[in-house]
DNA sequence: GCCTAATCGAGACGGTACGTCACGTCTTCAC
DNA sequence: GTGAAGACGTGACGTACCGTCTCGATTAGGC
């Protein structure tokens, strides 16, 4: 038996499918994956042989592009803290192209478990940084419900859009979670 | 000229669909026009001479379903009335089949706009039954947030499913919210 | 039991629908009866109280367009009454918005028995129309075959459209039918 | 520049649409795009890839089938060719399930262009092989209205139904046919 | 002058077929 | 074996007409 024969991956592809990907996301529409193909490039099967299905490349897309944004603030307080890791959040969340990615990897992850999957990846990841910032200060066994309060003030918005999600909501989130944390 | 002519429209078929959707959005499985228009015994085109869209259906659909849910509590404190109502909520929107309703609810706002118009409606008829609880101990400055960060942290665990959606959430939540609102 | 009562049949409907009728069948775009009840200011039952289908409205506007058109010559020759019959039939056949009329008749015959049968007896009309023409001249045997070649060759031109049907076509065959019968 | 990627054209498929099609071609009833793509065990869609049309299907299937009818008789005089020919012709047509498929393949040209081009198409083709039984013995001017006079009877009769297409027709319109030509 | 009943325009109803779109799989040939 | 290209079976979509079934309004004898 060989170990391998035959011709290597080609990364390029890989890169061009994520990046098409991560353009077409940004668009607000509904994603195809003939799209995606075109814009990259590529043939359809070749997507196929490395993703299970069209949420996951979507939402791997989706991670490497918010891959750089969680700042780890040290102001010395609570309130610093939170206050940076926050409003740096929700403005890069709460901008175009942003919010659209974001919404349209939710509505992939409702339709696709391989997508629904990736999507509690990556927000398990950002709850590991907010609980991080949080860790210091606040006692085990609240932390968890704080972290989701914060994200789900985020998503929530987010998804209904019924109010917005910026930097003044972030501040007063913040200001509203020490309080609630610090007054034990 | 005559207020109105022709056939009235068909009260049973309306039911009919509305009874087919909720069955159906039980399922947690995609739903399908076809598959609504053959359970209420009625032709496709009854549906979109009604309902601009499928999503439009199912959200109407789950708006009836979930109108009986709300209680207005009334305890005398903070803290009881608002345990009182997270509990229950939390403990209807964590209970099969209606976690399954609320998510196939959001999966379609994020892909048609009439879904999207009426679960923001629904939503906002829960967020005033929260702030009516809320209002007489809460300044006005705080409550969207407040009641925010409730619905975020239903939501979002209901969306992602990385934690549980009950009572023992719902009173926690409530706590941690009672000394928030109440430190200032 | 009484003979009759209620409201009579509304002739002024009746006439609007025909009409209706022979002025979409002009059109050569198929015919739907939302569209004549719609032309004809009637609603569709009213359309359905009185013909069996929608082909036996079109076959009967069809009649009474072609009512007139026969000719009934009397030249004192065979030849002379032949081409005569045929020239006018040829002729009227030929012109749109007649062409059209007949090719959707009988598009409409071929889906609707009730069309095919008001098409047989139109058709059968026409063909005593020449029989008559012929009979003085040709044996009984074979005034039928006679009759169908010159209406074959009519409407299978007007089917097909591979060759004109016009006076010269009905020239040339009038003479040829001529020589074909006197030959005997 | 490569001539061709991708797969190729699956030819099983291309016969099982044409074989489903005229078998329910010949059930005189009328054919739908479903009932050929589930007869042939073929998806909707690959029959949309290749024609353009319901009625294209239809006609490319009757052609295929009556490719093989036609003899080219040669008996030494126009009167054996022409009887030969009418016979073998008449008595194809006028027998099930041909009649009911040429009906169905006029009513299908009658609605759709494509049909009506292809159906142009084979008619042209059996004008040609009459033709070149006539041509030796008949004028060249007045040979498209002798074939045309052949299978106007032919078409005209099918189309409506008033007098059979048979053998002993097809013998009398050939002596028929023969007087007309000959007494020039 | 009512009563009875059939007709009218309007339009909703359960159906059937349409032609399109996107999915995820498969096949082909080039590299 | 991987790549682009593209055909395949599948299944939902939204539209167009069909022929039927209500509606309230209108009309016209028979009593």
């Amino acid at each position: 038996m060989r170990a391998h024969t035959g011709r290597r991956r080609n990364d390029a592809a890989r890169r061009a499918i994520l990046e098409a990907a991560a353009k077409l996301l940004a668009c607000a529409d509904p994603v195809t994956i003939d799209a995606i193909a075109a814009e990259a490039g590529v043939g359809r099967q070749t997507i196929y042989r490395w993703w299970p299905s069209k949420g996951a490349v979507l939402l791997e897309a989706m991670s490497e592009l918010a891959r750089q944004a969680a700042p780890r603030p040290d102001t010395g307080s609570l309130e610093g803290d939170l206050t940076a890791f926050l409003t740096a959040t929700f403005r890069a969340a709460g901008t175009e192209p942003n919010t659209a990615v974001l919404r349209t990897a939710m509505a992939e992850a409702l339709r696709d478990e391989h997508a629904a999957e990736l999507l509690r990846e990556f927000t398990a990841g950002r709850r590991e940084e907010l609980s991080a910032v949080l860790a210091p200060w606040v006692p085990a066994a609240e932390l968890d419900l704080a972290v989701d309060q914060a994200f789900g003030v985020l998503w929530y918005r987010l998804l209904l859009g019924h109010a917005p999600v910026d930097r003044s909501t972030a501040r007063s989130l913040a200001a509203l979670l020490v309080r609630q944390l610090q007054s034990a």
